[in-house]
RNA sequence: GUCCGGAUGGUGUAGUGGCCUAUCAUGGAAGCCUGUCGAGCUUCCGACCCGGGUCCGAAUCCCGGUCCGGGCGCCA
């Protein structure tokens, strides 16, 4: 048994006379005497209960002032059209009941009349989303996950799911979380690069994933944390550019859709969202060099570009671009190089002005260049054997990309923290809640 | 990892050697109040991160630790 008819938001003052039941915690309570306030919240915003004293009878008018702030209330009573009330109507009260109690003092004001600190409120996740502009953050989070699904879909691109438990740490570079897997060692994924890959061996041809990667890295910035959730996509029989008209339509889909569809969202925020043009920009790797050489004579052709050089041009473009042919050396060994001059290849980052959100590339599918790639990036291609059998027997010619959905949701929201969109974030300290 | 900054009631803060029996807001307790909507008014409650040192005297200065924030690095 449901127990609410309605949410707070979904009552307006043309409901004048009708009884609801409402369910939720005590925002706040105003006793002014021979009349007082709840107000109540929901997720769906806040409604005034009114208790008149002389309606409603001592008992019950006593019972709302030994209601602390936070508890769990249900509310019956009719709805009246009041336009001294907020919204234009309040709520006339026949029966409150307290369905769990709050204790005092509150780990932090979710009225968001007091500031608190963002250690302080991960602390007290639980309390935090109660702000209705924390919850706002996640909500618009799982629009932007069912846009790009939907995107995908509309694609023809079919959901998988590959192993976070994995063998061995045979991507090469960053560093994996070792665990114990009965007598093997194991690792927490870092991506599902390899697997999607055999995937279009498997002749799957477009396939997408949705889950968590894990990185050991000893990072420690507002953009980066231990465990993200990747936006993954591999198709076949396409190439860098298909992919990246594929990454621009998710990126704009999810939104669009945010723009049409999470207005109380967006308000909660205080954010008016515009939905980014498409085609974005796309620059070459050298071209971004001459555009940072004006100001930054450091960086060498070859180098991968610091944050000082990544925001500079984040100010100059200022707004999503592609970064585009980028040098072979910086990029992984299943990126592909040009076939007239190698050492450029055919990897591209989806940047916004902020920071990186996403990056793929045209993949090597010849099994015998992909060994030597392997060789050449000083790792050990014996490693690699369950990925390299796919590309034995018939591997097409595919493209893919990953993307970070808390940088996505970060810089379509304008948070100042990876970590405000991300509900219990993993970094390089914290490991609870 | 490294550099810089910080740690004061539940929360957010003021306080740069004595004026601190520590400021303000929010909150909590008690009371008054029939239209609040960041309600108002009265009274009360609640704090100097830990350890060592300097000094007649330390929230304040020094050393070490712990924790936190920001920058950079690291990051296919």
């Amino acid at each position: 048994m449901i127990l609410r008819t309605h949410y707070s938001g979904d009552i307006t003052p043309e409901m004048d006379g009708k009884e609801v039941t409402l369910a939720g915690w005590a925002h706040e309570t105003r006793d002014l005497g021979g009349i007082a306030f709840l107000v109540l919240r929901d997720r769906k915003g806040l409604a005034q209960v009114t208790l008149v004293k002389k309606l409603v009878g001592k008992e019950l008018f006593k019972s709302v002032r030994s209601i602390s702030r936070e508890s769990v209330v249900q509310v019956r009573g009719n709805v009246k059209a009041e336009p001294k009330a907020p919204r234009g109507f309040e709520i006339m009260p026949t029966e409150i009941r307290v369905l769990g109690s709050a204790e005092v003092p509150l780990p932090l004001d979710p009225t968001e009349k007091v500031e608190c600190e963002l250690d302080t409120r991960l602390d007290s996740r639980f309390m935090d989303v109660r702000r209705p502009s924390v919850l706002a953050a996640f909500e618009i989070e799982s629009a932007v996950l069912r846009s790009i699904r939907d995107y995908f879909y509309s694609q023809g691109v079919t959901e998988v799911f590959t192993p976070k438990i994995v063998a061995a740490a045979t991507e090469g570079g960053t560093d994996l979380f070792p665990i114990s897997y009965f007598e093997k060692e194991a690792f927490l994924n870092q991506s599902p690069q390899l697997y999607k890959q055999m995937l279009m061996g498997a002749g799957m041809d477009r396939v997408f994933e949705i889950g968590p990667i894990f990185r050991a890295e000893e990072h420690d910035t507002r953009r980066h944390l231990n465990e993200a959730i990747s936006i993954d996509l591999e198709v076949s029989f396409a190439d860098d550019k298909d992919a990246m008209e594929l990454l621009e339509g998710a990126v704009v889909a999810a939104y669009r859709y945010v723009t049409e569809n999470c207005l109380r969202q967006l308000e909660a925020i205080g954010l008016n969202l515009s939905v980014p043009k498409v085609p974005f920009r796309r620059i070459t790797y050298t071209e971004a060099l001459e555009l940072a050489s004006e100001r930054d004579v450091k960086m060498q052709w070859g180098d991968d570009l610091d944050t000082e050089t990544e925001r500079f041009l984040g100010e100059t473009i200022g707004e999503h671009y592609f970064l585009t042919d980028w040098p072979s050396s910086i990029k992984p060994y299943y990126t592909l190089p040009y076939e007239d001059r190698p050492e450029v290849c055919r990897g591209f980052d989806l940047m916004h002005p902020r920071m990186e959100l996403a990056s793929g590339a045209q993949r090597v599918h010849d099994h015998g260049m992909l060994v030597s790639r392997i060789k050449e990036k000083g790792l050990d291609p014996a490693g690699f054997e369950f990925y390299l059998n796919a590309f034995r027997y018939g591997m097409p010619p595919h493209a893919g990309w990953g993307l970070g959905l808390s940088r996505l949701v970060m810089t379509m929201l304008n948070l100042e923290n990876i970590r405000d969109a991300v509900i219990f974030p993993r970094d390089r300290r914290r490991l609870v809640p």
